[in-house]
DNA sequence: TGTCAACAAATTTTCGACATTACATAAATT
DNA sequence: AATTTATGTAATGTCGAAAATTTGTTGACA
């Protein structure tokens, strides 16, 4: 794949890939020993991208005990998906405000690219592929794009990675009755059309919606 | 001084120390040849220290260019003290609306502690002592510790963490017409009093006299 | 004189060996 | 049976050398 970067740059994209991507479950411990095997590098290398996941919040590192994927549990999608509400709607209001030309041209086209790719790999109920999770992310980033505050941005897009996991591992229940589509083209539209108040409450339903339906996977809980 | 730890963690404080105290120019190379002379330590010592420095936003990492202390820089001061006013008063608004008889007795006992610490070592003018400082950092802390949302405090406590490196560095200009006790007090009181709309507004004045005090100092810049 | 390639120097990055420490489990002694 | 004591496993700390990369310099050629 890509193999730009330095050693710990390349291990550091690879492991949060995989954490996204649901390869690595939830909760589980990351040996140094296998994780030495799978990616091909030293102690050191490893220890320095795992330490940059911590501080993003993708992994915890509970000392002497080595680092764990973050662990799923309803009270802190709850709260997840609460701090998320508050601080993309914030977020989304501050772009819609003062976004000029050029957000308009990313929103539009990172939407286009997202609609033209193929979600699904083996028809609904599968996992959605790599690509279109990827251009998901990015619609979502280049809506917020526009917004003043550097540092708002970064820890939106923190949180969306952590939520992305969550994401990840409810998947199989996304079938049920939703429009994702339509939830983001009517976001699109609130927001080129200037109106923050009902963008960031269109924004509030969709990552609402998200949350419930998580919940009512995890009723059933899989592995 | 003080040699308690490992060989990485008396590196960290000292180079931190340092750089706080800007012995060390902002926006200077740290190159490895002379940090291993100057402190007496293997790179791999130096790196750990310097990436944990690094996470902490005191320094950055080009990758193959090595590390630089950062610089100073009056526009990311701004955003980073409009973030903090955003995030930190709506924290401390769910704090003074949702904390319990045991965030009460954080509060008291977190800002008689801050009271009763020494806050300068030669008179005013010079820097606060480390003691004090972590005092400070723990009043604050317990302030919003009363808000149900972990992930918005965690948020909260990386963004005063970041702030701390300009803090220190405009020290020597917090002599002149201000009386932070006073404005701790207030902030206090109001909590307390559950008065949430005023203790958030106190807040944000408290946060904003700071970074009017950073921008006057780097006017003038110490070096 | 100017450009460019090859080479040399300086620095960062990566690696693996080894000692040390912390924790968990099993064994042994009281 | 309960407490203490070995033992094993895995993370952490430390070091210096080798590999990789960028920067600096020299010299040939147009």
């Amino acid at each position: 794949m890509d193999e730009s970067g330095t050693r710990t740059e390349q291990v550091y994209r690879r492991l949060k890939a995989d954490i996204l991507a649901g390869q690595i479950e939830p909760g589980s411990t990351l040996p140094f020993a296998r994780l030495k095997d799978d990616y091909g590098a030293s102690m050191g290398v490893l220890r320095e991208a795992l330490m940059r996941l911590t501080a993003e919040g993708l992994t915890v590192n509970q000392p002497q005990f080595g680092f764990r994927v973050i662990s799923l549990s309803i009270e802190d999608l709850t709260d997840l998906t609460a701090t998320r509400c508050t601080i993309e709607s914030m977020v989304l209001r501050d772009a819609v405000t003062n976004g000029d030309l050029e957000w308009e041209t990313r929103v539009l086209t990172a939407h286009h690219r997202m609609e033209r790719t193929q979600k699904f790999e083996n028809g609904e109920g599968s996992p959605v592929t790599p690509a279109w999770a990827q251009a998901h992310q990015e619609f979502h980033e280049a809506l917020l794009s526009g917004a003043r505050s550097q540092r708002m941005q970064a820890i939106a897009s923190n949180l969306r990675a952590a939520a992305e996991v969550y994401r990840q591992w409810s998947i199989p229940f996304e079938v049920v009755k939703r429009d994702v589509s339509k939830e983001h083209r009517e976001i699109m539209d609130l927001a080129l059309a200037r109106n923050a108040e009902e963008a960031a409450a269109a924004l509030v339903r969709h990552l609402s919606a998200t949350r419930d339906l998580i919940l009512k996977g995890t009723q059933a809980p899989q592995q």
